[in-house]
DNA sequence: AGCACGCCGACT
DNA sequence: GTCGGCGTGCTC
C-alpha cells in the first residue's frame, strides 16, 4: 500500500493523507472520496503510514500538473494567502494522454516594422521584463507580433495577456490575419465546447500564439517562449475575487520560473511598471495629429456647449463617442426635503434608477424594486435621481434628436460577445451616430472615424479617496481620447474642473509619471507594499471584534505600519458588516510574515489591493 | 469551503 | 413534543 498526501483542487484545506494499492507520480491528479463526493487531487508527496485510517483513491486520470506550475501554484498560495488546493484550482493541467502533432513551418514574415519599431524591439529584446511605453496608434502590436514571430522560429509558443479579452475582438482578427490557425484565444467566456476545442489545440500544440485574458496563464502551455502583457495598467489583471491574484504581476512571476522574457504594453503604463522596469518610449501614431482638448468646467450633465458638439459633427456626417463612469439612467435617488439618499436594504448603497425596467437596482448585491414615488425617510418628500448615467444619456439624445442614431456601449446592453460584435460593426459601418458608454468604451477597441470624443464625469474618478485616483482619471482620459482622431482631427471636449491638472499632462503622461512619483515616496506602491484585511459579518460587533483580535497581535509584527482601521468606506454590502485594516511595509515578506502571525478565520487577505472599498 | 452536529426558539 | 435557525468544529 502507498500513502500520498494530496490537495482537494478548490479546497481551503491544507494537504490529506489517502492510501492506494498502484503507486503514482507526483503532480499527478487523481479522483478521490472526499467528503461524500469525488473530488479531483493533486499527488503531493509520498509519506509512510500515518497513525489514522486512511481511504483509497477511486482512480487515476492521466492528467498531471508540471514541476513549474506546482512551484507556481505554490507561490500563489502563500503570496496571495489562500490553500494549496484553491491555488492549483486556477490551472488547467497537463493531458499524458494527447501527443504533439507536428505543425508545418512558418510562412516568411510579413510583418514590416518602422526604423523607430524596429530599435524599440532590439531595445526591449536585452531584459527579461521590458515595457513598451507606447502612444496609441504607434505600433506596438507590430512589436509583439514580430517577437511572437522569433520565439515560434525557435519552435516555442507565446502567451498574450490582454484585459476582458471578450471585449476585443479586433485583436483576435490582427493575430489570426499574422498566424492563421495556430492562434487560440482563451477567457472565461468561452461555451464548454469553445473551450475543449481550444485546449485540444493547447495540448496537442498546435496552437502557439495563445491569447487571452487573466486565466490563461494557469494553461498547460508547454515549451512556453515568451509573454507579452498588452495594456499593462489595466486594473481587470487584478482578480476580484479569491486568490486575488494579480496577473500582471504573475506572469513576471512565472516568467521568471521558466526563465523566458515579458514585455509589458501600454501607452499609459502603470508607474509601478514605469518605475520598476526598463523602458522603450514609442511616440507618435495618430495620437499628436491634431486633437483639440476642450474644457467645459462643470458637473456631469448634458450640457448646451455638448448638445451643440455632437449636433455639428453630426449634420457633417461624422461620428462622435460620449463617456460616462456611470451606468443605468442615474446613480442615486435623493430626497427634495430631508435629502435622504434612497439606499439598499442589504447594502450601503444608493439604488440605481433603471427607467426600462422601472426599477432601482442596487449595483452590489442585484436587489431591485419598483421606483419608489415618495421618500420612504419623511414619507412627504419626492425623490428626485441625480448623477447622470449612459442610459439616461442615451434616452436623452434620442428623444431631442429623433435622426440621430445612438449606440449605448456598457455592461447592461452589452451581455455577449455576439452582441459586442454586432454593436462595434455597426459603429465601424457609420450606423451609429453618437456612441455612449462607460470605460467599456476605452478598452483597445479601433474606432475608424470618430471626430469627437465627449468625456463626463471623470472628476467623480479624480475625486475618488485613492491613492491611485490621478493616475486612474489621468490615464482613463488619455485612452478614451486616443479612439477619436484617428483619419481626421478631432475635438476632445471634458467636463472637469481640474483643466489645470488634466491639461498640462495630456500630451505628457511620462512626465505626469515622474511628478506623481514624489507623490507616491514614502506612502504608497511601488515604493511601499500594502496589504488590506478585510472582515465581515452579518453582526456589526463580530466584524469589529475580529477586526480588533487581529489588530492586537499586528501590534507585535516588526517592520509593518498599521495605516488605518475601521469599517470600510462601505459598512455594509449584501447584509454583512465590513471592516478593513490596511498594511503598509517596505517589503511584502515582511507583511506576508506579519499577517500569517496575525489572520484569524473571518480574515480574508487581498495583497497589493487596487480597491478600498 | 462544505457539511454534520448540537443547542435554543417557534409552532403543527 | 418536532422543525429549523445558525454557531462550532472537522474533514484523510
Amino acid at each position: 500500500m502507498h500513502y500520498y498526501t494530496f490537495s482537494i483542487l478548490g479546497s481551503p484545506l491544507e494537504p490529506l493523507t489517502f492510501s492506494s494499492l498502484d503507486p503514482y507520480p507526483l503532480l499527478d491528479i487523481l479522483l478521490l472520496p472526499f467528503q461524500k463526493k469525488e473530488k479531483d487531487a493533486v499527488v503531493l508527496e509520498e509519506v509512510d503510514k500515518p497513525e489514522f485510517k486512511t481511504v483509497d483513491i477511486i482512480e487515476a486520470k492521466n492528467l498531471s500538473f508540471s514541476k513549474t506550475q506546482y512551484k507556481f501554484a505554490k507561490f500563489i498560495s502563500e503570496y496571495y494567502f489562500c490553500s494549496l488546493g484553491e491555488a492549483f484550482s486556477l490551472f488547467v493541467p497537463f493531458d499524458k494522454d494527447i501527443n504533439t502533432v507536428k505543425i508545418e513551418e512558418l510562412k516568411t514574415s510579413n510583418i514590416e516594422l518602422s526604423s523607430a519599431q524596429d530599435k524599440a524591439l532590439k531595445e526591449l529584446q536585452k531584459h527579461k521584463v521590458s515595457l513598451l511605453f507606447g502612444d496609441t496608434g504607434s505600433g506596438k502590436t507590430e512589436i509583439y507580433m514580430k517577437w511572437f514571430e522569433e520565439v515560434l522560429a525557435q519552435d516555442k509558443s507565446v502567451l498574450m495577456l490582454m484585459p476582458e479579452i471578450s471585449l476585443t475582438p479586433q485583436m483576435q482578427d490582427r493575430l489570426e490575419e499574422h498566424f492563421g490557425d495556430k492562434v487560440v484565444m482563451w477567457h472565461s467566456k468561452l461555451t464548454k465546447k469553445q473551450k475543449e476545442k481550444a485546449l485540444k489545440m493547447i495540448h496537442n500544440g498546435s496552437a502557439r500564439v495563445i491569447a487571452g485574458a487573466r486565466s490563461s496563464l494557469f494553461l498547460p502551455i508547454k515549451d512556453l517562449g515568451f509573454i507579452a502583457v498588452d495594456e499593462e495598467h489595466d486594473d481587470s489583471y487584478k482578480a476580484s475575487s479569491r486568490p486575488r491574484y494579480n496577473a500582471r504581476d504573475m506572469a513576471i512571476y512565472y516568467a521568471s520560473l521558466l526563465k523566458i522574457p515579458v514585455l509589458l504594453g501600454s501607452a499609459t503604463p502603470s508607474l509601478s511598471s514605469y518605475v520598476k522596469f526598463p523602458y522603450v518610449r514609442l511616440k507618435g501614431g495618430y495620437f499628436n495629429q491634431n486633437r483639440r482638448f476642450v474644457y467645459e468646467p462643470h458637473v456631469e450633465e448634458i450640457t448646451p456647449i455638448i448638445e451643440e458638439a455632437v449636433t455639428k459633427i453630426h449634420a457633417k456626417k461624422e461620428q462622435s463617442m460620449l463617456f460616462l463612469p456611470t451606468r443605468a439612467n442615474f446613480k442615486y435617488m435623493i430626497c427634495d426635503r430631508c435629502s435622504y439618499t434612497y439606499k439598499c436594504p442589504y447594502c450601503d448603497v444608493g439604488m440605481s434608477v433603471h427607467k426600462f425596467s422601472r426599477r432601482v437596482k442596487c449595483h452590489y448585491c442585484n436587489f431591485s424594486e419598483p421606483i419608489p414615488e415618495i421618500c420612504p425617510e419623511c414619507k412627504t418628500g419626492n425623490l428626485l435621481s441625480s448623477r447622470l448615467g449612459t442610459a439616461e444619456a442615451v434616452e436623452y439624445f434620442e428623444e431631442k434628436y429623433p435622426d440621430l442614431r445612438v449606440g449605448q456601449f456598457d455592461r447592461d446592453k452589452i451581455t455577449t460577445q455576439k452582441k459586442l460584435k454586432a454593436l462595434l460593426s455597426s459603429f465601424n459601418e457609420g450606423e451609429i451616430d453618437l456612441l455612449i458608454g462607460t470605460q467599456m468604451l476605452s478598452k483597445g477597441h479601433d474606432y475608424h472615424d470618430v471626430t469627437l470624443a465627449v468625456i463626463l464625469g471623470i472628476d467623480n474618478i479624480l475625486q475618488m479617496s485613492d491613492y491611485r485616483a490621478r493616475e486612474k482619471a489621468l490615464s482613463l482620459l488619455i485612452q478614451i481620447a486616443g479612439r477619436s482622431g484617428r483619419k481626421k482631427d478631432a475635438i476632445v471636449l471634458v467636463q472637469s474642473f481640474y483643466q489645470e491638472f488634466f491639461s498640462p499632462y495630456i500630451l505628457k503622461y511620462e512626465e505626469f509619471l515622474d511628478d506623481e512619483k514624489e507623490f507616491r515616496k514614502e506612502l504608497y506602491p511601488p515604493y511601499k507594499k500594502l496589504s488590506k484585511l478585510s472582515f465581515a459579518h452579518i453582526k456589526k460587533d463580530k466584524a469589529n471584534d475580529n477586526m480588533n483580535e487581529v489588530l492586537q497581535k499586528l501590534y507585535y509584527a516588526p517592520n509593518i505600519e498599521v495605516v488605518g482601521h475601521g469599517p470600510s468606506p462601505i459598512e455594509k454590502i449584501a447584509n454583512k458588516f465590513r471592516f478593513q485594516i490596511l498594511l503598509r511595509s517596505d517589503k511584502s515578506t515582511d507583511l506576508i510574515k506579519a499577517i500569517k502571525m496575525s489572520k484569524n478565520i473571518l480574515c480574508e487577505v487581498d495583497m497589493d489591493p487596487i480597491d478600498f472599498v
